[in-house]
DNA sequence: CATGAATGAGCCTTCATTCAT
DNA sequence: AATGAATGAAGGCTCATTCAT
């Protein structure tokens, strides 16, 4: 279906280039066709960005319930590695996804549409309602020292963040060994046998 | 001088705006000058973001100096409460400088002329340094627990990061709230008394 | 069929003012089209009068492959005569032609494509191949001195340089005057009655 | 004296690339002086090549009444053979003149001032008397056959043309050796003995 | 003399978009 | 569903020229 086919090269262009830089001539080029051949699918370029937009998001929506669902029964510290472990994981093997998203939340930010701020923030919440439950029954179970949930969750959340630039500014080998680094202080940090 | 003139203005506009958007026509404009005079000072529209990018790293690297100048007497956990403190005043005092900062760093990345690189790898290695001396003591005055000095980087400059991209999606006060619970995580997380 | 409309003013223009004062604006503006149009049917200047030159080229190709075709059954006197008649007729009755050619071949000169490079030396081949026929001929009816063949053909090119020359300096009257009289001591030289 | 040198550079840059190409501020820069002040010398950049024009002419107008005074007391066939050689010598030996020269001519030509015109056809008539004088010697002293002298001169006037057409085409050895393949005809063509 | 600063005009080109087919 | 033709808007850039210093 060509509409997924312009999709596809245009979060792929995005990631290369920015979204002022790819064009919607050299998308249809790519694609293999015309340029006013796109407006038979989407009414304007911001549009088709849009559309790559909401993909993103939820492809790493579900990518993220899906890592959550798999470390149900684990103990704490591994469903938090297991959480570091799975996010890298989505960026390093496809880092083309990674650098279109980031074009686009530092590009498109302000302008939004609503349906797709929903999804994020959508996410976000389902991400602390999880790291929740988690260092609830960490400190429950006495794997965790007792302290403010909250702050738990705001520097597992700094984390997440940090471990993402430097997905962005390192090899994958570098990045590898400083992911464990830093997760053995973090958990040092707040676990209880320490 | 007007050459400076249009950096400001370039470099405003390129915060808000980011490369592609803020065209010579729209710095001109601001500026008060018609576009072909920006030539009598820059000799591409590339040239005059190497310049708008040359002094933000500049900048940045002699508030940095100054943050490391200052704290020098201090004991390690305020030498490092005070690097975090710094780091985001810099950025909360001055947001333009950061927004502009990060679109160039995303734009100009792979074109970076050999002296931006230069500078820009000084900084890093001064830190590094920097946290090595602080936490060298730390362990040797036993404020620190004792681990590889390595990993104390790694985590301290994935802290940064997290931080910095923290400060980018949070409002202010938000954002304050938050530094204080990742940093006391954090510093439980090393420190010895913990 | 606006891409021919464009390629004849661009000769045109070409003719009259010349590559860098034949610009695609003063162009679109005589075809009746704006400038960006211009580029659905060629992608550059450049490549615009590339097409002009190559059309010259051909069009005047083929105009003196009539011109041999005409004069096979003559005498060799009258096949010269015909020659140099036939180009000046070519030039006079179409000057605008002469000067887009003239024009072109000064500035593309160095950059002329292979294909019109080729198309060019095969022309010249052409005209040799039948002046060293009716050279020869002519020696072996006697109409002409015995001399080396190469000489004459050198010669008469020479001529025809000359002639052509001529043909821009001169008024038409003038030019008509001075090529009888140049014609008359050519054949002399090489004619054996003399 | 800075004049001269914007002069010359002028003149370099035209033959190199014409009168469109050869900027004022290319100029400027190889001169070692900045665009502005050109204006101190020359009061727009058609008068520049104005006077570049009118020294060329000079300095070939020199040139030739030096050919015609140093071949005085030759034969008639060496004084034309001389001038040829002479005219050919003047190209050869200074190419980039002969190229501005031409370029100049092909661009300026319609808008000549008076002066320049003036020069030129001085020089032509020189050049005419010079001849007139030449055949009527050589029809007198029977070195050449009797015929209209207006003719010859235009047949000689002709093939200087034509020379000069293939000065610029060919490299300088296939010029020599056509250039003596084309005299041989020619003379053989007026001479008496042929 | 020379130049720094500035500019109006204009050039080639690209882009997103429209519309008839 | 697709495209050829066309375009308004704009972009980066160069040029000859002026003028105050």
């Amino acid at each position: 279906m060509t509409k997924n086919k312009i999709k596809e090269v245009a979060y792929r262009q995005l990631a290369e280039k920015g979204y002022d830089r790819a064009t919607l001539s050299s998308i249809a080029k790519e694609v293999g066709i015309k340029t006013p051949s796109i407006y038979a699918f989407y009414k304007s370029k911001e549009d088709v960005f849009m559309a790559v937009y909401k993909d993103l998001l939820e492809d790493y929506y579900s990518y993220i319930k899906c890592v959550i669902g798999k470390i149900k029964n684990s103990t704490v510290k591994e469903q938090l590695y297991e959480i570091l472990i799975g996010l890298s994981h989505y960026h390093l093997t496809q880092p083309e996804k990674t650098q279109a998203y980031t074009k686009l939340a530092f590009f498109l930010a302000p302008t939004l549409n609503s349906e797709i701020q929903e999804t994020f923030s959508e996410m976000e919440k389902d991400l602390c309602k999880l790291l929740e439950n988690t260092f609830a029954s960490g400190i429950e179970k006495e794997e965790i020292k007792n302290q403010p949930i909250e702050d738990l969750i705001a520097s597992f959340l700094c984390l997440m963040d940090g471990i993402f630039l430097e997905l962005i500014y390192y090899q994958e080998d570098k990045f590898k060994r400083r992911l464990e680094q830093v997760w053995s202080i973090y958990w040092n940090g707040i676990s209880k046998e320490s």
